[in-house]
DNA sequence: CGAGCAATCTAGCCAGCGACAAGTTCAAGT
DNA sequence: ACTTGAACTTGTCGCTGGCTAGATTGCTCG
């Protein structure tokens, strides 16, 4: 697994190597499981070398977050619709993990890093643009209730679904269309229109 | 309160003492900066007394997560509704952020200690009643939908709420309140049975 | 009443961690 | 050839969690 770089003792892309590994190590074990220092192991490299390419553990926790909202802001990008914009974050939720558990856990971040303040920018937009499409929802005061709504039950569903609170209710079907029903049956009352 | 004698020994009540402290603790700077043995210096007591209450870190916060579901459980009992249910908790995540973090983040627990599961069972229970009050939402399939719904909405919307990111669209006003218009506008026309 | 006893707390130890500082190697660019 | 700077190593400090052994306290029961 240590990517063998024979001969040349610099890692060939150790901040590759160390995020990765934290990646791992958060999905299975959650964020409060990481050692810098394991990190380091794992890439076969001295324990402080991780801290040069990230600061510190929280410098590294934060350019995960980052990573993670350029990964959502991605994924929600080309949604034909507000329902499937959310079944898109539910799958973000399910696909990243490690990364959705660290992006909503401020305490654990450099609330004022740059990437991430960029990024978090960006997915913002982004979730903003789906409600906007959505035409009966209409505009001003409404259209920020819907867009929060849209947002509370999409990241809620992924938040039980991660913490495995829905496990039992959910049962064996496939939870992105849970998901899409449970949208349905409640955003088709909202608008004017009946399926 | 949670089946303590709470004699005075040397302390008085350390269990209660470093309980309370915890929760400052968590509520703000987060549970990774928990420590016990800061905790037990609060509390003006040895390094390890803390560790005879809460065999060790995990145990207290899975005390705490267990105190946190008693608590849910006491808040929701007596709603009017299940929109009202829906206020209780988010009113809950918000008088309780503590208690809230550490409930749902099930690396940081013993998932199979014994009050812990009793009081998540005390807390499910309340929860599934709350939908079962809805009339409209029926019966079987949808009535289960209804309920995931139900708890996604009011789970993500306290969830994003701790987390700061609801602070610019909630802006100046009562997060209870939004959140009230917010469940009135999703659940208002779901309750034809469609399909 | 007083002796045992268990709950409570103390003190000391160890391995592991994060953070920092200073040195070392390497790949360039001038 | 010499410098410059990035990538990495080595060493160290104070802190933490968890363990063990031992001390003290107060409750209970004979």
């Amino acid at each position: 697994m240590p990517t063998t770089k024979s001969g040349s003792y610099h890692h060939g892309d150790l901040r590759h190597a160390v995020l990765t590994a934290a990646l791992d190590v958060i999905a299975t074990e959650g964020p409060g499981a990481l050692s810098l220092r394991d990190l380091a192991r794992r890439a076969g490299v001295s324990h402080a070398a991780p801290a040069h390419h990230f600061k510190d553990r929280t410098g590294l926790l934060t350019a995960i977050a980052a990573e993670g909202y350029e990964l959502l802001a991605d994924a929600l990008a080309d949604a034909a619709d507000l329902r499937e914009r959310g079944v898109r974050y539910v799958r973000f939720g399910i696909e990243h993990p490690a990364h959705f558990q660290v992006m909503f856990q401020p305490d654990l971040l450099r609330g004022d890093d740059a990437a991430l303040l960029a990024a978090r920018a960006r997915a913002g937009a982004e979730l903003r643009t789906g409600v906007a499409e959505v035409p009966a929802t209409g505009r001003g005061e409404n259209a920020r209730l819907a867009g929060i709504a849209a947002w509370s039950l999409a990241h809620g569903f992924a938040t039980l679904l991660l913490s495995e609170n829905l496990r039992e209710p959910v049962g064996g079907r496939d939870p992105e269309e849970v998901f899409r029903t449970l949208a349905e049956l409640l955003f088709s009352g909202s608008r004017a229109s009946r399926k």
